[in-house]
This record gives C-alpha cells, structure tokens and sequence, in this order.
RNA sequence: GGCGACGUCGCCAAGUGGUAAGGCAAAGCUCUGCAAAAGCUUUAUUCAGCGGUUCAAAUCCGCUCGUCGCCUCCA
C-alpha cells in the first residue's frame, strides 16, 4: 500500500488514485529563461521517481510536466538580448530537455507550453471574472483572495498573518494587497495576445490551472513541485482552480525539498547556485543522480564536493561488483549453458535469501512515501552479499550461473525504477575511468608503458624496480590492481 | 512579527511506540612478492538537553538550546 506525504494535511495518507488503476499527476516544470541548476534536477528527478515506481505499481499514470515559456523573467532577458521572447524561451525548453535526458528522466505524457494554452487560459479568466472570483482594471485582471474561502489553506497560514509579514507592494488597484494577477496587460514592446480585457499576457499560476485542468481534469490526483512553490505558485493555483470549477484541484500536493550548497540555501540571489551543466563537468550524470536519490525526496540536500565523492565512492562499489558478477557470468555461461548447476554454501545461501526478498523490501520501501534512500540500503544490502559469493566463488570455480542471472535480473527490475544502474557494469566502469584520465597528468600509453616495464621486473624477481613503478604511478594518481590475469589500472 | 521544519556514529543518511539500517571514512586480520579490490572483525547501551506519558520512546507531549526554511522571483 503506498502513502504520500501530503502537504495540504501535512500528513501521510494512504494513496487512492480518483479512477483505480489510473494516475494523473502534474509537476511544475521550469520557467525556460536560463539553464537550469540542481535545484531543478532534484525536483525533476524526484518526481520522475514518483512517475516511475506509479508505473511500476502497475498504474496508468498520465504525467503531466509543464513549460511556463511566457513570463517577465523572459520577456527581460529577451530585452537585453535583443531578441524575440521566444528565442529564449526556446533555447531554454532546448537546454531543458537535454539537462533532463542527461538524468537519465523518463518523457512525460505531456509536456505542455503555456503560449499554446493561451486560450484556455483566457476562457478560465473569463469565467473568474463572470463569477465574481476575479476583477479587471485598466487592462490587468485579479484574483480577489477574500472571495476564496480556502485560500491559504495549503501552506496553512491566514491572510492577517501573511500581511503582518509586510512584504507585500501596495497597489491601489487592488482590492486586497494579497490579489494576485490572473492577466496583465502589456507594456509596450512587449509580447502580447488579445484578450476580452485588451492586449496582455497570462500571469504566472494561470497557466498551470490551465494545463493541468485541459489535459488532467478538473481534479486529479497528483500535483507536485518544489517546496518554495507551496506559496505563492500552489496556493494561488488552487484558489483559481477551485474557485472556476467548484471542485477539489488536487487530491495529493507533494514537493521536494531544497538543495543546500555546502550547507548554505542555494538561490539566485546569493548567486551560490550551480547549473546542471557545471555539474556535469565534474561528476557522472548517473552519480548526480545516485546521489539525489540517496536522501529521502523532503529532506534538504547538501550538495558538497564530499557528498558527491561519497556518492560516487558507493556506486564505484555497485557497479564493480556487478562488473565482477557479469564476469564470471560471461565464463560460466559457456561452461554451463543450461544454468542449472549450484553450489550450496553459507554465502550462497545468504544471497540467495536476500534475493528472494529484495523486491518486498524494495517496495515497501517506496511504498513508504518513496523512500529511495531506504530502498537504495537494501541494494547495498545485496552487494555485500555478491561480495561474498564472488570471493567464495573465485576460490572454489563452482558455475552459480543461474544465481548471477537471477541478480541481474532483480537489479535491473529496481534500476528501471531508480533510473540509475541501468549502465552495463563494464561500461559504466569504462566511463568513469576514462572521464578521470582525462584529469591526468600522464599519457595512457606512458602508464601501459610502464605497467609492462614493471611486468618483467616482476618476472624478474626485481620488486625493488616493481615498487618504484607502483610508487611512481601512485603519485600521479594511479593505482594497480595485480590479478592473475595481469595487471589492471584505476585513477584514484 | 506570523507559520513551519530539523537536530541519529568523524561525515552522509534510514528509522515516527517494541528496544539503533545502509554508505563513506578509519583500525585489525585474511588474501597479496608488496599493494589494491573483496571478505571477516571492530567503531552510537545511544538518538541536542531537561522533564513527562507508557510495561516499553530516537519515535508521543511539554520546555530549553541550536540550525534552517517560508511569508518577495525561486525546484
């Protein structure tokens, strides 16, 4: 049974979808007038969780990912370019798209713009205005807040308190300083559609009412998004939505929380923010991943370069393994094709029974309102155990080919929901080493070089010469890995 | 000022009434010519502090201390 934290009753509830066996849900997107930072690969990655493991579940989930692709932020920096609005707007759903796939995100049902729903915005405004919900001066229109009994009701605050909190502009247009703008007319030079209120563009909020009620209804089940749109974004978009429909907007409100950068809040202002991008210079894009998952999806996050280094650290441990694991596979499998051989032993007995209970344990995990990190333990519950096969296993020779399928198996069932260890160990391993010899300050060519140097000094029985390779390439960086099939190189 | 969250081993991080997961780091041992990897063993009688409820609390309640977030564009 899977439970959702849910903030509108700041408790987790037991997940009923409004039609059984089907979910809608509606994550807020970006606003495409710059590339996009961590903050926004968490909450990307967190919600193509959630979409993952619904479908997993065996739900028909019909998930919905906006692009607010009209909005002041765009129309300024279109200014200052000297460009069309949606030349920025553009580019970014570009950049958008390509950061997201690089996160290894599943496309969702739908990924609407607001400039194509222009219309259903208007008529959603329209009927605002009609029922008296919303009201129009000098070209802009409002949602007047007093009229919403339930206004407030998601970030569980009253009206008096927001406003001792004084931040909020006066404007004598309003009817109530808390009015929020459904329209605003447009300025000179700037874009604008014609509407029943004169030349003007949609506000920020409408257009995800919109959206979410064109394609998902006029409620549906799932709607999340960061922490900081709790306020204004969410609540405004119930009050519009509720207030035109006369229904329940949502069933389920989630969101994530934030990115920390070395403990600090991240945010355009203080200007501590890294793009995805950045990132990705630096780190694997499926370590960056890994690394979201392992804290649950509310917890804050410190993205740190010792965070990140540990992430990859527990990875690096997976898939070397597996890479182990897949090894001894591609042996085994021409020796004992059928599969069927085994050997008995307290290791294999171990895995064996872990095995059998990794789904359970899996999914209670995510059931328990997506508990990736809990779910990722496990995994590495089941490693230690390879681990221990493996070790045995190198010693005794025995085939255990039908055990080492039936892990790849279940890795690849919970790694299709993780959307991490989907890479070929070997290659996954390949990527990493190459990315880091990159960093070197050596040739690969020089490194084998002296590998095979350091080969014949050992046959030679000259380890004194061995050693000084080993120390030699230890300070570059370099560390060697003996085996019996000779002599394998990692960067450290 | 209002609202809210959090404080669990050196670091990261699960655990929301039944007696402390997992990862990283560290130490010892096995293996190795020496290493590395891996395995084994060890590392919180204790969950910020103090009270209370309970047969039983990291988990519930109260207070104190500390950190942080929202109330303005923000994932």
């Amino acid at each position: 049974m899977l439970r959702i934290y849910n903030t509108l009753s700041s408790a987790k509830e037991e997940f009923v979808p409004l039609i059984p066996g089907r979910v809608s849900m509606y994550v807020c997107g970006v606003t495409v007038y710059d590339n996009c930072h961590i903050g926004h690969a968490r909450a990307n990655v967190a919600f193509d969780l959630v979409f993952r493991y619904l479908r997993h579940s065996g739900y028909d989930v019909t998930y919905v990912r906006n692009y607010t692709d009209i909005d002041d932020k765009i129309i300024n920096r279109a200014n200052r370019d000297g460009v069309p609005f949606n030349v920025i707007s553009e580019r970014y759903i570009k950049a958008f798209d390509e950061d997201m796939a690089r996160l290894n995100l599943a496309i969702p049902t739908h990924q609407p713009k607001a400039t194509e729903y222009v219309e259903e915005i208007i008529a959603l405004v329209q009927k605002l205005v009609d029922s008296g919900a919303a009201y129009q001066t000098e070209g802009d229109v409002y949602f007047a807040v007093e009229k919403f009994d339930g206004y407030l009701k998601l970030s569980h605050r009253n009206l008096d308190d927001m406003l001792a909190g004084a931040r909020v502009d006066v404007d004598e247009r309003k009817h109530h300083p808390m009015d929020f703008a459904l329209w605003k007319a447009a300025k000179p030079g700037e874009p604008f559609w014609s509407s029943p209120w004169g030349n003007g563009r949609p506000g920020w909020h409408i257009e995800c009412s919109a959206m979410s009620m064109k394609l998902l209804g006029e409620t549906f089940d799932i709607h999340g998004g960061g922490k900081d749109l709790v306020f204004p974004h969410h609540e405004n978009e119930i009050a519009q939505s509720e207030a035109a429909s006369g229904k329940p907007f949502v069933r389920y409100w989630m969101h994530n929380g934030f990115v920390n950068i070395n403990s600090e809040k991240m945010s355009k202002s203080l200007g501590n923010f890294f793009t995805i991008r950045e990132i990705l210079e630096n780190y694997d894009s499926e370590v960056l991943r890994f690394f979201l998952l392992s804290a649950h999806y509310r917890s804050p996050i410190d993205f740190s370069d010792q965070n990140l280094a540990d992430a990859e650290a527990g990875l690096d441990r997976i898939y070397s393994a597996l890479s182990g694991m897949e090894e001894l596979l591609s042996k085994d499998g021409s020796a004992d094709p059928s599969g069927t051989a085994q050997v008995a032993n307290e290791a294999v007995a171990e895995l064996t029974e872990k095995l059998a209970g990794l789904q359970h344990r899996f999914c209670e995990a995510m059931d328990d309102d997506f508990n990736s990190a809990l779910a990722i333990a496990h995994i590495f519950d089941l490693i230690r155990s390879l681990n221990r096969v493996l070790a045995d296993r190198n010693a005794s020779g025995a085939p255990l080919t039908a055990l080492f399928r039936q892990v790849r198996y279940e890795i690849a069932t919970i790694a299709e929901v993780l959307g991490v260890l989907n890479t070929e160990p070997g290659g996954y391993l390949a990527r990493m080493k190459s990315r880091k010899s990159s960093t070197l300050k050596i040739a690969v060519h020089e490194i084998e070089a002296l590998i095979a140097e350091r080969a014949s000094a050992r046959k030679a029985k000259d380890f004194k010469r061995s050693d000084e390779i080993r120390a030699h390439l230890l300070e570059m960086g370099i560390e060697l890995l003996d085996s019996p099939s000779g002599t394998e190189w990692k960067v450290k």
